[in-house]
DNA sequence: GTATTTACGAACGCTCGCTATCTATACTGT
DNA sequence: ACAGTATAGATAGCGAGCGTTCGTAAATAC
């Protein structure tokens, strides 16, 4: 241990490796309980090592022992079986936004206990502050975890954050407001590590982990804002720290980035308000239009993508317009990453096919390798899933004792 | 061992692992030997431990050891000291282009042991093979290696390359070459594992491994073609295995890949070729300039920069115009990466500040974090270097004998 | 009720690494 | 030249862990 250089030691080191190796296995396979003989296989180890470690596991409140029930008739005596026990180390997340404050519980096993959500009409950011409390108090009573119980929080907050000191550049979503506070905050009611990233690099690390498997994966956040986050097998992509920030990609020959402005062009150009905009444009110059019909005055995004729908060609033709300058500007990122997905969420992906189709015929001529383009499972629970995800990744490598062999040069 | 799970076992796998760790930090410490008393000190291990470790290596012929010499004048019985024995296992990297044939040989400590190089007026394929054949038993004979010796080797190609199956797209660089018989033909040679990448990724990680420490790097190379290697924290980034193809960017906003051209429209805009031609027309119209005094009718590539770094206005709009097609075409990459650095080889890295200047003020007015911008140190050996880099990488990871334990989910 | 199958549990022997001690070597000071 | 000292290498004993082997418990099938 010690010295960064890859660990070694007496065989007190070695008898940890295969407790590690023994939890990892459980780990793997989920909810599912095995068998000792499962785990025989599974490690490679011996049979007496296997069960000592169990025990000692199950002496630790890391494992929970199923009794041998179930339809499990085969012949012999009844293997016993064990599992995670998730409430050894329950995990919170967290999502604040300035309407929306959202909580979620999860389990070690990454099965969900408790979502609570609340919204509310802008609040101050000392009203947050409670707010974020009495919703953080609510799941954890719903989830019936105790809070100092919990192992780890993650907050996720937008704009741009230092992975350590947790300062956020770039957004003055709520006045007076600072992440600072949260984490403090969020730190006074929990007492755990607490750690805060960027919104769109949390629901990419949950869409990355629904998909499961390796590869990279560009998972776009489309609301008001536009942000993306990059998972590369399994691992979120930070760069120097403000890597996915598709929202300032200039989409004119003439577009720079205005360092006073906390968005970026492309979002003031395809982003939903944006997109509104475009579709008031359009209703106003077309008023006999299905659009202007649907929408009114108050013509919404959901209107544009209800009418193109509804093969209304003005609708139709704004919506190929924000794709154009979507795929656009995305293409020279898809090309550079070379994606295996590229996943959009956020509230403009309610659009549905009709967005992703037009999105996708503009890619096809701008790219060589074409990723699978797909719409987002999780809705708006991508972030809150995420944050539980980093907090569970988090409790996981701090609390194997993998003595990580560091191969990198 | 097995499963894919983490790997445990008995005490012979702890000794595995513990030598492992000897040899890692020797290593690690590169050329220069080392005591046993700081193998010690860097592995945390016990002296009896690595003594014992170093004697097995010693007999394997991964290490060799030194006579107490040089001016190591301290009290006390002296040290022996062991260091790498570069012989063990030394590696081959291969670059092979239309025009020009280039063979290293390292040793496993990252030595250079031979460079050679052979340029001919363009090959076929046939006569390219012979050749390549020539040139790596010239460059063993210099390295005074047998070709037995050799642990492992990789060839550089342009164009997309099938990590596995060696397959390349894109390329018709020699009529009637492909890059399997490459291959073929270089295991005929060698008897070791042979593998084929991407010329751009072997120079970003030739770059990377020279700047060395952790990190986002995109280099760019910079020619005729234009293409780019993305190295993060030491590994390279190969997305479905195309990723870093900047030459396929548009430029314009009616750009389309054109699947029958082999060249991508940023190429065309500004490679060398597009930028001596730029020369060539503002030459046309500035009869009185110095670019049209400097290059006449044969203008090259290097004479628009060598007028523009003399203050010529007719050149430097030249170089403005690449600078900003160039920085406009990268901006969203640079966003999305968010790398730490960003460095140019290649042909048209040649042309120095008066490029890296331009190029520097245009991504400033286009990214967040910006990136340091540099020019390559490795110059033309790049690609070689870096074939050379991943050989040793492969070496290291097949005859390390650490059970990797694998904490991705 | 007995045989069979499956899994748990305990004892033995092996290997390995750590601690402690002893020996070897070269420089330093008188 | 000789003793002293400091550093490094070699060796023995101890403890810990894993793997193999054997015996035992519990359920089903006949």
């Amino acid at each position: 241990m010690s010295k960064g250089t890859v660990g070694g030691g007496g065989t007190t080191m070695l008898r940890r490796i295969n407790v590690a190796s023994v939890l990892d296995a459980v780990r793997r396979s989920a909810p599912a309980p095995l068998r000792v003989a499962e785990l025989v296989e599974r490690t490679g180890l011996a049979r007496p090592t296997v069960a000592q470690a169990v025990d000692e596991l199950l002496d630790a409140g890391w494992l929970q022992q199923h009794g041998p029930d179930s339809a499990d008739r085969s012949l012999g005596r009844p293997a016993i079986r064990v599992s995670l026990r998730g409430r050894a180390a329950p995990v919170l997340g967290l999502d604040v936004g300035p309407h929306r404050v959202t909580v979620g519980v999860s389990d070690l096993a990454g099965r969900k206990l408790a979502l609570v959500r609340r919204s509310g009409p802008g609040w101050t950011a000392q009203e947050l502050l409670g707010v974020i409390g009495e919703v953080i108090n609510e799941a954890l009573a719903e989830a019936e975890v105790p809070a100092e119980d919990i192992a780890a929080a993650v907050a996720a907050s937008p704009g741009i954050v230092d992975e350590h000191t947790g300062r956020v550049q770039l957004v003055p979503s709520v006045p007076g407001w600072s992440a600072i506070d949260l984490i403090k905050h969020v730190r006074g009611l929990l007492d755990c590590p607490v750690m805060l990233d960027n919104d769109a690099n949390l629901a990419a690390l949950a869409i990355a982990a629904a998909r499961g498997g390796t590869g990279t994966l560009l998972a776009v956040q489309w609301g008001e804002r536009l942000g993306a986050g990059i998972v590369i097998d399994g691992r979120l992509h930070r760069g120097t720290g403000a890597a996915g920030e598709i929202g300032f990609i200039a989409t004119d020959t003439d577009d720079v980035i205005n360092p006073d402005d906390s968005r970026g062009p492309l979002e003031r150009a395809v982003g939903s308000e944006a997109i509104a905009a475009l579709g008031r444009q359009a209703a106003l110059d077309n008023p006999q239009s299905r659009l202007a019909e649907l929408g009114g005055e108050q013509l919404d995004t959901a209107d544009v993508f209800a009418a193109a729908a509804e093969r209304d060609p003005v609708a139709q033709g704004v919506v190929q317009q924000v794709a154009r300058t979507f795929a656009r500007a995305l293409a020279p990122s898809v090309l550079v990453l070379d994606p295996t997905a590229v996943v959009i969420g956020g509230g403009v992906a309610r659009a549905g096919a009709v967005l992703l189709d037009a999105i996708s015929d503009q890619l096809r001529l701008l790219t060589l390798n074409h990723p699978k383009l797909e719409l987002s499972a999780l809705a708006e629970d991508a972030v809150v899933t995420g944050a539980m995800r980093m907090a569970l990744d988090e409790v996981w490598q701090r609390k194997l004792p993998t003595p990580a062999m560091t191969s990198t040069t």
